[in-house]
DNA sequence: CATGAATGAGCCTTCATTCAT
DNA sequence: TATGAATGAAGGCTCATTCAT
């Protein structure tokens, strides 16, 4: 008896640890090559056969989802402490910018913005519309705070929020990382420059 | 004699017809579901064989490339037409998005803005980086010209001009279309307004 | 009416350079490279459309076959001759060897000795098993010929002949062209003399 | 435990049933037809699918060439051990035709004697310009001695070796076996006889 | 009659997903 | 429950053949 209830410990714990390496292991991949991945390399990657992933995930749209949903709800719970940190709203942001940047470095390919109108596979797109969502509408928050400071111009905090996210965008942190040449904290400074500035700050 | 000739221009105003509708059709279902769209699908929309697409272009790639190098080029000579209608630094950039969007607006993902290091097949990634290459040095001269005339701040000419290119890709344009549920030119004008801000303009 | 019967006469004499442009074409490309030669191919070297072969032969096999026919016949003409030039046997036979081999050398792809039994399409195989049997036929001659005569040793001249054959296949001449880095009369003496031996000459 | 490792027995007893049935469907259907054979037909023949052939050969050729190589390599160990019993080089010529005729007999289209020169794609060429490599020494070797001995006219022993080799391809054997009725033996008989003539013998 | 553009069946190959062990 | 072998539907591409001009 002590010992059936021992096996499924270790079952429950092996079960476990698997789940993980597979988590690691797609989002490695994934971050890297996005979804030209084939389940056969996460599997091996994961020291796992395919099977064992299609028992957790029904599909690969569900694992990509899965592992964007990591990514992703990780990294709001930072910006979100990293905003609150502040009480300025331009002390907020610049946090916000610092910190997506030094994440985005090294996950690009999981930390996609997509808004909602874009096209894909419904599991992912589900995930980084959230994604989007939360940061959208913290910079709105954000920005209407400023305004009501007197910091901002005016404008629709809407509109102008997104003008922001497509400058946190992954492919925008790439972009200029290779022309500036810079780490994640270059390329940050100059993309609150350029929001201050697109704000009308002070 | 004649009617050689004849027979010859009208065999070749079929073919020309054909060919047309095959860069259309791809046009149509590039633009739509960027790359994954199968040969097939061009074909049947175009209402030719796929041989008939091969006997073209060599390859799906080269399809693309074609399709892609026929936006961008044309993009292309419109941007800079409307460029130097203008004197002022900032009226040429005003021009220049205000062209830019309107074409966006119909081919977006034809006209991406796809930079040098960017993973793509080969004959694609080629055009849409001469595509942002040249965008970008436009940009770049203008902010220059602007900030030797003392009406931009200071800042590394490459890196003001990738922020800028960031907020003219054709997704930012749809974002800030759906979201200010606005045409080419609301979507311009607020482009406008935050890069002058980001730019320091005056 | 003498216009019409000029305009006639102009036709079939186009049509018939035609006709010798394909031929020679294709002689030339299936003499080099054997069956993977397409139809186009076949058309541009001749400088005519493929609708043009195509109206003179029902298929590509057709074409193959008129062009083996040709080949074939031609140098049958050719053995036939130069052993009949010759009295003695043993002559006989180096004639042969000799004139086989300077035109194997040109046209290895043709002058394949197909015996019956060998799979192939049917419209060449046809055409290359005529070729095999009259060399065979010619052999088996010589060879009960010189058996008669003393000169070569006993044994089935069928059997004989057909061992006799397979060196002069165009592989064998291709084969031993390369070991011996020499030209057709060179591979022709080793032949010879071999083929002198195995059948026990004198 | 031990069910794990019956159960991954069990799994590889399956996986190299399979295996053995792909390369029997492939040897026999390449044996009968050459290269003019689809993958979904070796897959039919063996009663798998198309991907389980791919996922132990990565292409069509790499199939080919294993097959090749099996028939190849168990032959050329035949042949080896077949000369070495013996120590006459005539003897050795003898049981060297033999044996290789038995074997021929039965997978002609296999034992295919490919030199360097010839056309094909790669990974077949390789594997049986060995096995003719491995011949023509053999044979070079052998007629070497035999001269020495003074038991072979002089010459070339590389040109005598590929004159043999010749009359060794499936190609003399079943021309050969048709023309004269006769089995494995019988050939062999005919072409010792034919190839210590051409060799000069005694 | 000639032309060569068009056709489309068929080939090789990949990879998400299933299932026997 | 884990494994990874097996499956087979697509997809890209070629080329013999047809047919409108």
């Amino acid at each position: 008896m002590a010992e059936a209830i021992e096996s499924i410990r270790r079952e429950r714990k092996d079960a476990q640890r698997n789940l993980e390496r597979v988590l690691s292991a797609a989002h490695e991949l994934f971050a890297e090559r996005g979804n030209d991945v084939t389940m056969e390399e996460v599997a091996r990657r994961a020291g796992v056969g395919v099977g064992t992933i299609y028992r957790r995930f029904p599909s690969k749209e569900h694992l990509f989802a899965a592992v964007s949903h990591a990514a992703c709800d990780d990294t709001r719970h930072c910006l979100l402490e990293a905003a609150q940190a502040e009480h300025d709203p331009q002390q907020k942001l610049r946090a916000l910018v610092l910190v997506h940047f030094q994440r985005v470095a090294g996950q690009a390919a999981l930390l996609e913005l997509r808004s909602a109108g874009e096209a894909s596979s419904h599991g992912v797109a589900f995930e980084q519309q959230q994604f989007y969502d939360t940061l959208h509408g913290i910079l709105r928050q954000l920005i209407a705070e400023g305004q009501r400071q007197g910091m901002l111009r005016p404008g629709d905090p809407a509109a102008l929020a997104a003008l922001c996210l497509e400058l946190l965008s992954p492919r925008a942190f790439q972009n200029l990382a290779r022309i500036t040449n810079g780490d994640a904290d270059t390329v940050a400074e100059h993309v609150i420059a350029f929001v201050l500035g697109g704000l009308g700050a002070r």
